[in-house]
DNA sequence: AAAGCTATCAACCGCCATTCG
DNA sequence: GCGAATGGCGGTTGATAGCTT
């Protein structure tokens, strides 16, 4: 049956293809992929180009390994809503859910084996300790991206609110595992506002953080509110 | 120095939801 | 209202870099 069939690249990108993608992008936004995989001339899917270029060449993609503010909130977002990746990622602008998915998948492993090890809680190792640990630091990958940027691109930020992200009742499961930073977040919870300037004043650039993180979207209070959403619930 | 092990991350797959004609 | 196309999401896999023995 002919030589009808287009072959479909597969596996790593090319420097090549992410350049093609992201003129594409440019051109016609994130949308319509299969399009997009046809017009860049790419042998990709219009899923596998959406997928890179998400997790991959986003231009407002953040560089470098979490710190280990963002990792404790994956950990109390977790706790809170459970595998919902994309969703917690939205707390975490600049990271993805696959970034977060995969963290949280060797950060499980690893709390696994300490669990293991040590039936008594009191003995649990500070997870954080484990966190801080990283400190490889990566070119980042899409820094030759950054002139492809798409007139869409993300940049929202809702509009402040006092309402917290709470509750973070399973979140508290942790608790008794001692972490320093989880006893710093229910400070944030307690006042926001402090945690603001606990980051602009010496902690890094997180003025995110105080943007986004303590104020759902509409979207995510409906759920909230409703608790019924087949999709998240 | 080499082999084995572990951690990390990019990429793929399948399913489900949403959108469009 | 229905079916097809498309997009989004979560789970999983495979490659490889780094670490340990």
């Amino acid at each position: 049956m002919g030589g009808e069939i287009e072959e479909r690249r597969r596996g790593p990108w090319m420097e090549e293809e992410d350049i093609k993608l992201a003129m594409s992008v440019k051109l016609i936004g994130e949308r319509r992929w299969d399009h997009i995989a046809q017009v860049s001339g790419l042998k990709r899917s219009g899923k596998s180009c959406r997928l890179r270029w998400m997790n991959y060449l986003r231009p407002d993609l953040k560089q470098g390994r979490m710190t280990a503010q963002e990792e404790c909130l994956v950990l109390q977002l977790h706790a809170q809503w459970g595998n919902k990746w994309s969703r917690i990622a939205r707390r975490l602008p600049g990271r993805t859910d696959n970034e977060i998915k995969n963290y949280w998948r060797t950060h499980l492993r690893k709390e696994a084996q300490e669990r293991c090890q040590a039936t008594s809680p009191s003995s649990f190792q500070d997870p954080t300790s484990l966190l801080l640990s990283h400190s490889k630091d990566k070119e980042p990958p899409n820094a030759h991206m950054k002139d492809f940027a798409p007139d869409n691109s993300l940049s929202g930020s809702s509009s402040p609110s006092s309402e917290s992200v709470t509750t973070f009742d399973d979140y508290f499961l942790y608790a008794d595992r001692s972490l320093p930073c989880l006893q710093m977040d229910e400070k944030w919870i307690a006042d926001p506002h402090d945690e603001a300037e606990f980051w602009n004043s010496s902690h890094g650039p997180s003025d995110y953080y105080t943007d986004s993180l303590w104020n759902l979207e509409e979207e995510d209070l409906k759920l909230e509110k409703c608790g019924a959403n087949g999709r998240y619930f």
